[in-house]
DNA sequence: GAGTATATGTTCCGCGTTTAGACAAATTCC
DNA sequence: GGAATTTGTCTAAACGCGGAACATATACTC
């Protein structure tokens, strides 16, 4: 039951119909392909005249391509078989992260083009967009995969989308930077820039399978120096009112806890994070950022994790406690959403068969109600990219996206 | 960009254009009446001849009507102005709390009709049943209202809205107690229920004005005996899963604070509900019930805060606790998702200019962006009643309900 | 191998809806 | 009283779904 905004409407026009069943019709053929006419007809359950239309219509724009006659099931004529044409364009997306920058090429379905590379993140903003100026440039050449559609570029902080710019990203020390005009400048390309936590959530909105997860509310739980959310509600993602929406990292599961980078205290981030964890392990305090040693310095929740399977008892208690943790976060986040399905991603997974039961049981612990204690957790793994999918969807999802109406 | 669930979608037929504009006329109807065919068309940016046809197939369904001819602006053929049709028909609202029952009647616009009426609530829902049929036949029958449209019931407790049964209403005793379809069958009225949190963001939602406010992103925080909260999104009530959303109450402001009522320990609730308050006050355990004397059995937050206002010391030590707890937790609701505007409602809300300072002294202290401190507070005074006026929009608002599609 | 049954894809017409414009009715200004 | 202007209705055209007929293609049967 939505209610129509009387300020700001749309009202349906001689073709909205029309608009409405194409952009139907062509995630069908997304989701099913390869798929005929007359079975897009019948899942549509429009008439085979109607879906020969829109099929025409998207044939016409080379969003799809008819490829060979499939096989006849029982007798009569042979079906032609339609899929997406992710043939001629492909989509750049681009994951800068405090240490390294990473770059993927994908075509229009996210199809994986070539391997994932990398460089060091140099944080002076203007060297960063020569670099990648060069470096995408340089892989579009490389590759026989087209025109390029767009740039899609996640970065860990906050973003304002109308303008384009970076409003902060503590771990890059950026302020109020200006990223996407400059560099869709520099590349004569369209640059998308969103943050990272949203963007894991579109990632998972637009890839998944799942019968569940396809529109339904999801959260997509990013675990890695900082926590970052990102709330996907009825197929959308939730920006906020300023595209600060999803920033459950700081929300607090002791006012009196630890102080956490943003300057608060005891935000789950201080709890969970990665440099959390390590700080634990260490007996360090997490305000304080420099490194005691060499050792320190250099160590990760890799090595720790490593550790505690080996059998390190501190290390692996270190672990359990911010399992712990993690599952009191999860269960604020099921209590005041009800989401059918969480995603955490970040190097705490590789651990994830250690700490899942510590982590469910610190959920059901505080969860609400019986069913909220049995959300479903699905862990994305690091080797999923789930970062740089999301990059991608910023350019690729909008042709696939519904229309507005109403 | 939302994406379109392949498994869940709505093909556009040939009178779904039809069917949307005329949601469109009607809700524009019912946002700037009176207004005549012509402004209509302007509004809606169609031809007249398109206004007038959705004017005159709502004239047929009796959802509007023409009213007398309006006073020419300047020369030209006078307006004939149109209203939403709300004489014949009626609704009935019930709020449901521990200790008494409202009931409300409203045309369909949401429009008082007569007094809100009350009786002491009998926790058995069989009487309780009973009693509301013989006090809403009683009502409706006095009132020359026309039929009831229906009965809209709000209850401080999870529901589940399929089966129309209240799964746990703590201050109520109840748990899993079917509801809607016994009152249904006895009274011969559609009936709907749902929380009560839940309902007051219908209610803001839907009798706001203001163009914030109107279909973007809001929160209803509820405080009284517990804390509920309804959260909108996109002009639509955010259920979750199990329409178990909003239950903010439960996040944790110290997972190491005091007993809450729900088993867990410094939840929101905990710190901010009435009985937080005067718990706080008196210096008693929260989770300790049982009154000490005659004082503290009848004394209530209306009472503390006439004390504070008074020059209670300690009265106004135990407000601004809570205050400064209230804003805690409200950060944490716009760090999460950057709602447009909080909606606050419950006794507490009368002491607003005593505490409003210190309330948004910890919002900012909380606030991960300096927009998100200054994000719109907006008092509902109990007199406005938004639990009542919530559970009226359960049974008004589908009829201008945006139409699903695609 | 011819005929029949069945499935796919195309085409045509009917009908509902928006779009565009003309027209009558009503009202004010000159 | 006539011109100008606004409201509301009406008609024809354009567009798209709804339904059915038709051509095409394939398998099965005799």
């Amino acid at each position: 039951m939505r209610k129509i905004n009387p300020h700001d409407f749309k009202v349906a026009r001689r073709g909205t119909s029309r608009e409405i069943n194409r952009q139907i019709a062509l995630n069908l053929i997304r989701t099913h392909q390869p798929i005929s006419r007359a079975d897009l007809a019948r899942l549509m359950n429009v008439r085979r005249g109607v879906a020969s239309l829109l099929v025409s219509e998207l044939l016409s724009e080379s969003l799809i391509f008819e490829g060979a006659v499939g096989e006849a099931v029982g007798r009569g004529r042979r079906p032609t078989f339609l899929y997406i044409d992710s043939r001629q364009r492909c989509v750049v997306g681009v994951d800068i992260r405090a240490s390294r920058t990473y770059i993927l090429v994908t075509d229009l379905m996210g199809k994986q083009l070539g391997v994932v590379s990398s460089f060091q993140t140099n944080k002076d903003v203007n060297v960063l967009t020569q670099e990648l100026t060069r470096r995408i440039n340089q892989t579009l050449a490389d590759k026989e995969i087209g025109s390029c559609a767009g740039v899609g570029v996640v970065v860990p902080g906050m973003v304002d989308l109308a303008l384009g710019r970076v409003l902060h990203a503590p771990t890059l020390g950026w302020r109020d930077v200006s990223l996407r005009d400059p560099l869709a400048a520099a590349l004569g390309i369209p640059v998308q820039i969103e943050n990272s936590g949203k963007a894991c959530a579109l990632a998972q909105l637009w890839t998944t399978r799942s019968e569940v997860a396809a529109s339904a509310n999801s959260v997509f739980v990013s675990i890695s120096d900082g926590v970052g959310t990102g709330i996907v509600v009825n197929g959308e993602l939730l920006r906020g009112r300023h595209n600060t929406a999803g920033e459950f990292g700081h929300v607090p599961l002791s006012i009196d806890g630890p102080r956490c980078s943003c300057g608060a205290t005891g935000c789950w981030e201080a709890y969970v994070s990665n440099l959390a964890t390590l700080s634990r392990y260490f007996g360090h305090d997490l305000a304080d950022a420099r490194p005691r040693d060499a050792e320190t310095a250099t160590f990760t929740v890799e090595d720790l994790i490593a550790r505690a399977r080996a059998g390190d008892a501190k290390a692996l208690a270190a672990l359990n406690s911010t399992a712990r943790y993690l599952g009191l976060g999860l269960a604020s986040i099921i209590n005041s959403l009800d989401p059918a399905r969480i995603y955490i991603g970040g190097e705490i997974t590789t651990a994830w068969s250690l700490i899942e039961p510590i982590v469910r049981g610190a959920v059901r612990e505080r969860t609400l109600t019986d069913f909220g204690g049995t959300t479903e957790i699905h862990i994305v793994p690091a080797e999923e990219h789930p970062r740089l999918r999301g990059a991608v969807a910023l350019v690729a999802a909008p042709a696939f996206a519904a229309p507005m109406v109403a």
